[in-house]
DNA sequence: TAATATTCTGAACACTGTTTAATTTGAATA
DNA sequence: TATTCAAATTAAACAGTGTTCAGAATATTA
C-alpha cells in the first residue's frame, strides 16, 4: 500500500466531505466544485476521483451528513415536551430552522438529482427511513391504535405539509405578502393536520 | 431599425423560450445550455445575450411559462366536479400529474434560484398568487365565513403539503416502500387536512 | 538494490456562461 | 444611386466546469 501522502481512502473521503461542506456554507451551491474541494485538502482533482466514483457520488455522501445533522436538530428538540402534538410542532419548527440556518445544504439535499436511471442506494433511503421514524414517535404516541401502515402514511402526510412549507417559503414562492410569519404558518398546518388526522379517523 | 433578419426582439425571446422548453422536454435541466437554445432557433450565443441579460433570465420565463401551463392544468379539472372537496383532491391530482408528465419543467421551476439578493420580480410573484387564488376559490366555497386573511393562510398550508409531497414522492424521497400510492397519499392528505381546518375553526 | 504496485499529478478534452471586437446588414441620407 | 450610419449578428476569446489518463513519484516487496 504505497502513499505519497499519509491519509487513507477513508480520511481522504472523509477530509473532501468535510471541504465539500465548509465550502457549501461559505459560498452556496453555486461556489462548490471538484477543483475547489480538491485544493481546499491539498490535492489535485485527479486524487479526488481516484476516491469516488464522480462528484455526485461525493454529493451524495454530503447529503448524507446532511441528513444526519438535520436528524439530530430535530431530535434535539424532540425531549423538551411531553405532549406529544407539542413535540411534533417543534420538530417542524426544528426542521424549518435547520433550513435557514444551512440553507445551502438543505437545498443541495433536496435539489440534487443522481443520473438518470440510477437508484438512490438502500443506505441513504435508510437514513431518509429514520428521520421518518423520529417523527412518526411522538406520532404514535398520539395514537396508540393505529397500526404500521396508516402510522407511516400520517407521518408521510404530516411532514410533506412541514416539508412543502419549508421549501416554498424559502424561496419565496408562498406569497405571504408579509402577513404571516412562515413559523405560524407552519405550526398552524401541523395543529390543522392533527386535527383532521383524528378526526377521519373517528377518534378524540 | 435595421436588423439582418426579420425577427423582432419579442420574436427573439419567445423562440428562445420555446425552444429551451422543448431541449427541456426532450434532455433535462442538464440537457439545457445557452449555446444549445440560440443554435435550436439558428442564432449564435452572443444574440441571446442581446434580448436576455442573462441565462437565468431566460429560465425565468421559461418558470413563468410552466407556471402559466401548471395553472392551465389544474383549473381545467377544476370544474369536472360540484364538490368543493372533491374540486381540490382533483385538482390536488391534476397537480401531481402535470410534475410527473413534466418532471424537467417542474424540476427547473421550484430549483431554479435567481443569483443572491436579486428579489423575484413582483409579475412573476403575481403568476404564483394566482395559482394560490386557483385554489383558494373552492377553499372559500368550502369556508364562506373565512375572511380573506384565514383564508389565504389555509390555502399556503393546503397547498405546502400537497407540493411537498409531490417533491419529495417524485424525488424518491418520501421511502413510502411500494405499500402506498402517491395520489392515494395525496387524496388523503387533502380529506385529512380540510376535515381538521374545518374542526380546528370550530366548522362544519 | 531491483522489481513491482500504488498514489498522485498535470495536462488534456469537451463542455459551460459571458463578454466584446469585428463584421455584416438594412435603412436613411446626400 | 452611392454613401453614411446605426443596429444586428457573429466569431473568438476568457475563465471556469466535470472527467479522464499517461506518466511521474513514492512506497512495498523480492
Amino acid at each position: 500500500m504505497a502513499r505519497r501522502s499519509d491519509h487513507s481512502r477513508e480520511q481522504l473521503q472523509q477530509m473532501a466531505i468535510s471541504a465539500a461542506i465548509a465550502i457549501l456554507n461559505e459560498h452556496g451551491v453555486a461556489g462548490l466544485s471538484a477543483r475547489k474541494v480538491a485544493k481546499s485538502i491539498g490535492y489535485t482533482v485527479g486524487t479526488l476521483y481516484l476516491v469516488f466514483k464522480n462528484l455526485d457520488e461525493l454529493l451524495l455522501y454530503v447529503n448524507a451528513a446532511t441528513l444526519d445533522d438535520l436528524q439530530r436538530a430535530i431530535m434535539q428538540e424532540a425531549n423538551v415536551h411531553t405532549d406529544p402534538a407539542q413535540i411534533l410542532k417543534t420538530m417542524a419548527l426544528a426542521y424549518l430552522r435547520y433550513a435557514q440556518q444551512h440553507s445551502a445544504r438543505w437545498s443541495l439535499l433536496f435539489s440534487h438529482r443522481l443520473p438518470a436511471n440510477q437508484p438512490i442506494p438502500a443506505w441513504f433511503e435508510q437514513k431518509i427511513t429514520s428521520v421518518f421514524d423520529g417523527v412518526k414517535m411522538p406520532l404514535q404516541q398520539l395514537h396508540p391504535e393505529l397500526n404500521e401502515s396508516a402510522l407511516l402514511q400520517a407521518t408521510r402526510e404530516l411532514w410533506s405539509g412541514v416539508h412543502g412549507a419549508c421549501d416554498l417559503g424559502l424561496s419565496d414562492k408562498l406569497n405571504l405578502g408579509g402577513r404571516f410569519k412562515l413559523e405560524e404558518l407552519i405550526e398552524s398546518f401541523v395543529e390543522n393536520y392533527l386535527f383532521g388526522f383524528a378526526k377521519s379517523k373517528g377518534i378524540a
